[in-house]
DNA sequence: TATGAATGAGATTTCATTCAT
DNA sequence: CATGAATGAAATCTCATTCAT
């Protein structure tokens, strides 16, 4: 694949990526990607399969996302809550710029085997990411595992409801409402990391 | 209103509920609703503004469901783990029937206006009744709000996870995940409702 | 089905057996059917699944066409060349009329299953039609039906070439070649046909 | 023209046959010709005028192999009936091997001048090759050029049907079909060859 | 001459919604 | 209120062809 041939291909991703992100999936078609990228319309289709595939793709450089801000931590940060805090604000940040891509992909993996099964694997992917990162000599690992995905779904809900304003015009302040995740994190992940 | 009227209204809801949870949102049709419900294609419009209005119907009624859930439980059950945990139990049962209507609703609402503020209201509704159902006497209510918002969240969040499936594939297998959730669900609303 | 629908059946279909003998089936589009119909663009699929669908359904029409130009023959007609040969030369300005469209349906036959099914059928339609129209008792029924696949396949071929001009354009005259055809019907039929 | 240009040309044209014949001209593009031919999307363009012009090609190349054909046939071949009909089946052999082709062909020459313009000096081709091949010296040639053409349009609208199995599944079997085909075949080209 | 990305017109089909009956 | 045909905008995807390298 040349060079150019690179370019474009990030062009339409981050095209796509910004269309999923401010009118979500259901409401761009892959012609307005196509432009979007400065293409002509039927561009598109000289580097995705569909509409989905390019989706899909832009899902696994999301978690890529995700992954690189739980490794870029500073070393020994699940050992001090203001660490914690820290990271869960950053990732706040993060899901608010995903929103409407993240909400997409609940609707598509709700009804598309092929965005259920690539969920999957990233979840697997997330999961083991994590434990790697927390260098965990669990006694039970299956059981861990299991936690870790509890957590990461619960995480995400949370900062979903922070990133989109919900849980503020409820009276869940931010502030208060990290503090509480930022034990349930440390309780699942710190003794892991300090093990 | 006529009685008919009702009953046909009715028909409309029942059959868009289904079709909600069996192809979600996206994948529906009018026509298909209206079909589904024993009526031809343009009879929809003599009952609903569009399509989002009707969605946004069974979107009351299911909260009204999850309300009578909370309000059919046997007085003291917050007390006991062992209600609670049934009561989550019986709670994922009801995501699993409204999962695609779930995953809908929350594509819709990152980016349909209208979705976000009636999901505002429901959350409302939903925060108050647990509050009454609680009966607390809170310290400080503004607080008490906002954590049981968060709560509800997390809730759902590990709710729809189990319901799909998601979480045991990934090793968090329900028994083990309601049972942290019912000490969630304790540590937040039973002191308030025995205090 | 009502009679307003019937007429906008009609029209579709007559206004897509002319696209189809002007410019083929793989020169029309159903929008295009549609406007000539005097419709809007979409309202061709509130009457036919798909293009194929229409063409099969013009298809039947057309065969249905030429057994009628069999059964309007004056009786006793196989007996006499004279009479055979009007009726080829009448068989020959239907093929001109439809030319396109059967030339469509040799390509169409020759790669979708769906056509290559109905053609069967239609066939058969025609063999027994026309084994129906000499009231043959031949001694062998099975060979005689074989013999009148065989001789509609030449009628058509001849008839095609004659109805495109490339059979005069070679030589082969109008006059000539029904004559010699006539004398393969009156092989074929007229033995049954007096028997 | 060089050796490799040469080369690269007929492997398009290989490749070109192959998919005419395997989905029909309708149903390959441009793009999956070249890179069946082991070449870029745009090498075919350096090579062929447009797609149409590639078919023609292919369809002389079809030609000269009937051609061939008739020309391997064995001295008198004419004068017996079992050589006439083994003929025959060599060439339904050969229509098996074209038979999309030859349906696209029929729909092309419907509707495009210049496929109808090349069918036509093919057809004169295949005419002049049949009466060199008996060496005629008929008393009026004019006549026996149209005979010979109603001729072949006969024997290839049966070879088709045979080919494609139509005949055979309406009962005309094989064996009793050339056996007539051969007698015609007898009938104008035999004399001829005698005489 | 080879390459393969780019083009853009266009085909098929869908669907929310309207409207005449 | 019911009906269901009609509407037409729009979305997905295809493909012959061009063109810069």
């Amino acid at each position: 694949m040349s060079a150019r041939t690179e370019r474009t291909r990030a062009a339409l991703v981050e095209a796509a990526a910004a269309q999923f992100n401010s009118v979500g999936y259901f409401g761009t078609d892959t012609n307005a990607i196509a432009r979007a990228a400065g293409l002509g319309a039927g561009s598109f289709y000289n580097h995705f399969e569909d509409k989905l595939s390019i989706f899909l793709d832009i899902y696994r450089l999301y978690v890529t996302e995700v992954l690189a801000l739980v490794h870029s931590q500073p070393a020994g940060w699940l050992g001090r809550k203001a660490t914690r805090v820290e990271f869960l604000r950053a990732l706040v940040a993060h899901h608010r710029r995903w929103q409407r891509f993240r909400a997409s992909l609940v609707a598509l993996a709700a009804t598309e085997p092929a965005v259920r099964t690539v969920k999957h694997q990233q979840r697997q992917r997330q999961v083991a990411a994590v434990i790697e990162h927390v260098g965990s000599r669990a006694r039970n690992l299956e059981e861990f595992r299991g936690d870790v995905a509890s957590l990461i779904v619960k995480l995400e809900a949370i900062c979903d409801g922070l990133a989109s304003g919900e849980l503020d015009k409820l009276g869940a302040h931010e502030a208060r409402v990290l503090g509480a995740l930022a034990d349930d994190l440390g309780a699942v992940l710190a003794p892991a990391a300090s093990g």
